[in-house]
DNA sequence: GACCAGGCACATC
DNA sequence: GATGTGCATGGT
Protein backbone atom coordinates (compact mmCIF):
# COMPACT_ATOMS: atom_id res chain seq x y z
CA UNK A 1 0.00 0.00 0.00
CA UNK A 2 2.81 2.31 0.71
CA UNK A 3 4.62 1.81 -2.59
CA UNK A 4 0.99 2.43 -3.81
CA UNK A 5 0.44 6.07 -2.37
CA UNK A 6 4.44 7.30 -3.45
CA UNK A 7 3.58 6.16 -6.88
CA UNK A 8 0.31 8.00 -7.08
CA UNK A 9 1.47 10.88 -5.43
CA UNK A 10 4.76 10.72 -7.99
CA UNK A 11 2.91 9.85 -11.07
CA UNK A 12 -0.97 10.61 -10.64
CA UNK A 13 -3.80 8.53 -11.72
CA UNK A 14 -3.11 6.73 -14.93
CA UNK A 15 -6.38 6.19 -16.66
CA UNK A 16 -5.98 2.36 -17.63
CA UNK A 17 -6.77 -0.10 -19.73
CA UNK A 18 -6.58 2.67 -22.54
CA UNK A 19 -9.52 1.41 -25.28
CA UNK A 20 -12.63 2.77 -26.46
CA UNK A 21 -14.77 -0.86 -25.07
CA UNK A 22 -14.01 -3.87 -22.92
CA UNK A 23 -13.71 -5.85 -26.30
CA UNK A 24 -10.98 -3.93 -27.42
CA UNK A 25 -9.20 -3.82 -24.20
CA UNK A 26 -9.62 -8.09 -24.66
CA UNK A 27 -8.00 -7.76 -27.94
CA UNK A 28 -5.17 -5.73 -26.69
CA UNK A 29 -4.38 -7.42 -23.78
CA UNK A 30 -3.05 -10.60 -26.51
CA UNK A 31 -1.41 -8.15 -28.72
CA UNK A 32 0.62 -6.18 -25.94
CA UNK A 33 2.39 -9.68 -25.42
CA UNK A 34 5.99 -8.91 -24.52
CA UNK A 35 5.57 -5.79 -27.31
CA UNK A 36 5.89 -1.99 -26.58
CA UNK A 37 1.91 -0.70 -26.57
CA UNK A 38 2.66 2.07 -29.22
CA UNK A 39 2.55 -0.76 -31.46
CA UNK A 40 -0.01 -2.47 -29.95
CA UNK A 41 -2.24 0.84 -31.03
CA UNK A 42 -0.97 0.90 -34.56
CA UNK A 43 -2.60 -2.80 -34.83
CA UNK A 44 -5.41 -1.57 -33.16
CA UNK A 45 -6.24 1.38 -35.60
CA UNK A 46 -5.59 -1.03 -38.57
CA UNK A 47 -8.44 -3.38 -36.94
CA UNK A 48 -10.35 -0.42 -37.11
CA UNK A 49 -9.96 1.23 -40.25
CA UNK A 50 -10.45 -2.15 -41.39
CA UNK A 51 -13.84 -2.38 -39.65
CA UNK A 52 -12.87 -5.46 -38.34
CA UNK A 53 -12.81 -4.52 -34.39
CA UNK A 54 -15.39 -6.63 -33.71
CA UNK A 55 -16.16 -10.55 -32.00
CA UNK A 56 -17.73 -11.69 -34.98
CA UNK A 57 -15.91 -10.12 -37.54
CA UNK A 58 -12.72 -11.43 -36.13
CA UNK A 59 -14.14 -14.82 -35.58
CA UNK A 60 -14.68 -15.05 -39.96
CA UNK A 61 -11.28 -13.69 -40.44
CA UNK A 62 -8.69 -15.96 -41.55
CA UNK A 63 -5.82 -15.92 -39.83
CA UNK A 64 -3.56 -14.63 -42.38
CA UNK A 65 -5.86 -11.46 -43.01
CA UNK A 66 -5.60 -11.27 -39.41
CA UNK A 67 -2.16 -11.39 -39.15
CA UNK A 68 -1.80 -8.70 -41.87
CA UNK A 69 -3.84 -5.93 -40.04
CA UNK A 70 -2.04 -6.84 -36.92
CA UNK A 71 1.32 -6.65 -37.90
CA UNK A 72 2.80 -3.33 -36.71
CA UNK A 73 2.40 -5.37 -33.13
CA UNK A 74 4.79 -7.85 -34.00
CA UNK A 75 4.75 -11.84 -33.61
CA UNK A 76 2.28 -11.27 -35.99
CA UNK A 77 1.51 -14.95 -36.95
CA UNK A 78 1.48 -16.28 -33.14
CA UNK A 79 -0.93 -13.50 -32.11
CA UNK A 80 -3.19 -13.82 -34.95
CA UNK A 81 -3.51 -17.43 -34.09
CA UNK A 82 -3.87 -16.23 -30.27
CA UNK A 83 -6.43 -13.62 -31.12
CA UNK A 84 -8.53 -16.08 -32.70
CA UNK A 85 -8.57 -18.80 -30.63
CA UNK A 86 -9.52 -16.18 -27.38
CA UNK A 87 -12.45 -14.41 -29.97
CA UNK A 88 -13.76 -17.96 -31.12
CA UNK A 89 -14.30 -19.44 -27.24
CA UNK A 90 -16.07 -16.04 -26.72
CA UNK A 91 -18.38 -16.21 -29.68
CA UNK A 92 -19.24 -20.19 -29.33
CA UNK A 93 -19.59 -19.85 -25.46
CA UNK A 94 -20.85 -16.31 -25.37
CA UNK A 95 -21.81 -15.23 -28.59
CA UNK A 96 -18.90 -12.02 -28.34
CA UNK A 97 -21.51 -10.42 -25.32
CA UNK A 98 -19.16 -9.03 -22.65
CA UNK A 99 -21.94 -8.90 -20.50
CA UNK A 100 -22.66 -12.64 -20.69
CA UNK A 101 -18.91 -13.04 -19.88
CA UNK A 102 -19.35 -10.74 -16.70
CA UNK A 103 -21.92 -12.83 -15.17
CA UNK A 104 -19.30 -15.46 -14.24
CA UNK A 105 -17.55 -15.82 -11.50
CA UNK A 106 -13.77 -14.53 -11.44
CA UNK A 107 -12.30 -18.20 -10.67
CA UNK A 108 -14.79 -19.91 -13.37
CA UNK A 109 -13.55 -17.00 -16.16
CA UNK A 110 -9.69 -17.76 -15.21
CA UNK A 111 -9.98 -21.49 -15.60
CA UNK A 112 -11.59 -21.32 -18.94
CA UNK A 113 -9.23 -18.27 -19.91
CA UNK A 114 -6.22 -20.03 -19.14
CA UNK A 115 -7.62 -23.15 -21.44
CA UNK A 116 -7.07 -21.45 -24.77
CA UNK A 117 -4.02 -21.51 -26.17
CA UNK A 118 -2.21 -18.09 -26.37
CA UNK A 119 -3.92 -17.00 -22.83
CA UNK A 120 -1.67 -17.22 -20.05
CA UNK A 121 -1.72 -16.02 -16.86
CA UNK A 122 -0.91 -12.25 -16.88
CA UNK A 123 -3.17 -12.19 -20.65
CA UNK A 124 -6.41 -13.96 -18.49
CA UNK A 125 -5.39 -11.27 -15.35
CA UNK A 126 -5.28 -8.39 -17.35
CA UNK A 127 -9.04 -9.38 -19.69
CA UNK A 128 -10.47 -10.17 -16.09
CA UNK A 129 -9.33 -6.88 -14.48
CA UNK A 130 -9.78 -4.45 -17.04
CA UNK A 131 -12.31 -5.90 -19.65
CA UNK A 132 -14.69 -7.78 -17.00
CA UNK A 133 -13.83 -5.60 -13.95
CA UNK A 134 -13.51 -8.54 -12.11
CA UNK A 135 -10.71 -8.24 -8.94
CA UNK A 136 -7.40 -10.26 -10.50
CA UNK A 137 -4.78 -8.67 -9.77
CA UNK A 138 -2.13 -8.58 -12.68
CA UNK A 139 1.52 -9.80 -12.53
CA UNK A 140 3.63 -8.56 -15.07
CA UNK A 141 7.47 -8.94 -15.39
CA UNK A 142 8.42 -5.21 -13.76
CA UNK A 143 5.83 -6.52 -10.52
CA UNK A 144 8.26 -9.16 -10.14
CA UNK A 145 11.25 -7.32 -11.00
CA UNK A 146 10.71 -4.62 -8.67
CA UNK A 147 9.62 -6.83 -6.17
CA UNK A 148 12.61 -9.05 -5.92
CA UNK A 149 14.73 -5.85 -5.95
CA UNK A 150 12.85 -4.19 -2.94
CA UNK A 151 13.44 -7.43 -1.05
CA UNK A 152 9.92 -8.04 -0.80
CA UNK A 153 9.86 -11.58 -2.14
CA UNK A 154 12.31 -13.76 -2.88
CA UNK A 155 13.66 -14.04 -6.85
CA UNK A 156 12.35 -17.22 -7.04
CA UNK A 157 8.51 -16.90 -6.72
CA UNK A 158 6.33 -17.82 -9.82
CA UNK A 159 3.43 -15.62 -11.07
CA UNK A 160 0.76 -17.55 -8.78
CA UNK A 161 3.04 -16.50 -5.64
CA UNK A 162 3.75 -12.89 -6.52
CA UNK A 163 -0.23 -12.51 -7.14
CA UNK A 164 -0.84 -14.55 -4.17
CA UNK A 165 1.76 -12.16 -1.89
CA UNK A 166 -0.10 -8.43 -3.66
CA UNK A 167 -3.66 -9.67 -2.83
CA UNK A 168 -2.70 -10.38 0.49
CA UNK A 169 -1.01 -6.98 1.11
CA UNK A 170 -3.95 -5.10 -0.51
CA UNK A 171 -7.77 -4.53 0.27
CA UNK A 172 -9.66 -6.54 -2.47
CA UNK A 173 -10.58 -3.15 -4.03
CA UNK A 174 -11.01 -3.22 -8.10
CA UNK A 175 -9.77 0.39 -8.66
CA UNK A 176 -6.47 -0.25 -6.55
CA UNK A 177 -5.72 -2.93 -8.36
CA UNK A 178 -6.39 -1.43 -11.72
CA UNK A 179 -4.41 1.52 -10.34
CA UNK A 180 -1.94 0.19 -9.01
CA UNK A 181 -0.69 -2.23 -12.38
CA UNK A 182 -0.82 0.82 -14.51
CA UNK A 183 1.14 2.36 -11.95
CA UNK A 184 3.97 -0.29 -11.76
CA UNK A 185 4.23 -0.19 -15.74
CA UNK A 186 4.83 3.45 -15.39
CA UNK A 187 7.51 2.82 -12.96
CA UNK A 188 8.72 0.16 -14.60
CA UNK A 189 8.80 1.83 -18.12
CA UNK A 190 10.92 4.89 -16.44
CA UNK A 191 13.08 3.28 -14.01
CA UNK A 192 13.47 -0.90 -13.82
CA UNK A 193 15.19 -1.91 -16.71
CA UNK A 194 16.53 -5.96 -16.84
CA UNK A 195 19.74 -4.62 -15.30
CA UNK A 196 19.00 -2.62 -12.63
CA UNK A 197 19.12 1.21 -13.49
CA UNK A 198 16.88 3.40 -10.84
CA UNK A 199 18.25 6.69 -11.39
CA UNK A 200 15.18 9.53 -9.60
CA UNK A 201 13.22 6.25 -8.74
CA UNK A 202 10.29 7.46 -6.44
CA UNK A 203 10.40 3.97 -5.25
CA UNK A 204 14.03 4.07 -4.01
CA UNK A 205 13.47 5.51 -0.36
CA UNK A 206 11.94 2.22 0.34
CA UNK A 207 14.50 -0.01 -0.92
CA UNK A 208 15.30 -3.04 1.51
CA UNK A 209 13.52 -1.07 4.23
CA UNK A 210 9.70 -1.08 4.44
CA UNK A 211 7.14 -3.54 4.20
CA UNK A 212 5.09 -3.57 0.51
C1' DG B 1 23.77 -2.10 -34.44
C1' DA B 2 22.22 -3.53 -29.78
C1' DC B 3 18.75 -3.60 -26.62
C1' DC B 4 14.14 -3.60 -25.07
C1' DA B 5 8.97 -4.00 -24.92
C1' DG B 6 2.34 -4.35 -20.61
C1' DG B 7 4.16 -13.25 -22.80
C1' DC B 8 3.34 -17.72 -24.17
C1' DA B 9 3.90 -22.43 -25.79
C1' DC B 10 6.76 -25.94 -26.83
C1' DA B 11 11.08 -28.76 -27.00
C1' DT B 12 14.65 -30.61 -24.49
C1' DC B 13 17.15 -32.17 -20.64
C1' DG C 1 10.32 -29.40 -12.87
C1' DA C 2 13.64 -26.19 -14.81
C1' DT C 3 15.74 -24.06 -18.60
C1' DG C 4 16.19 -22.56 -23.43
C1' DT C 5 14.20 -21.01 -27.70
C1' DG C 6 11.12 -19.12 -31.37
C1' DC C 7 8.03 -15.71 -32.37
C1' DA C 8 8.82 -9.98 -35.03
C1' DT C 9 7.87 -5.02 -35.24
C1' DG C 10 9.26 -0.44 -33.93
C1' DG C 11 11.37 2.98 -30.63
C1' DT C 12 15.61 4.52 -28.19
Amino acid sequence: MQFYQVLLDHYGRQHWWPGDSPFEVMVGAVLTQNTNWSNVEKAIRNLKQADTLDPHKIDELTPEKLAGLIKPAGYFNIKAKRLKNLIHWFCREYDGSIEELKELSVERLREDLLQINGIGRETADSILLYALEKPAFVVDTYTCRILVRHGCIGAEYDYEQIKEYCQEQLPPDLALYNELHALIVCVGKNHCKPRPQCMDCPLEAFEHTLEC
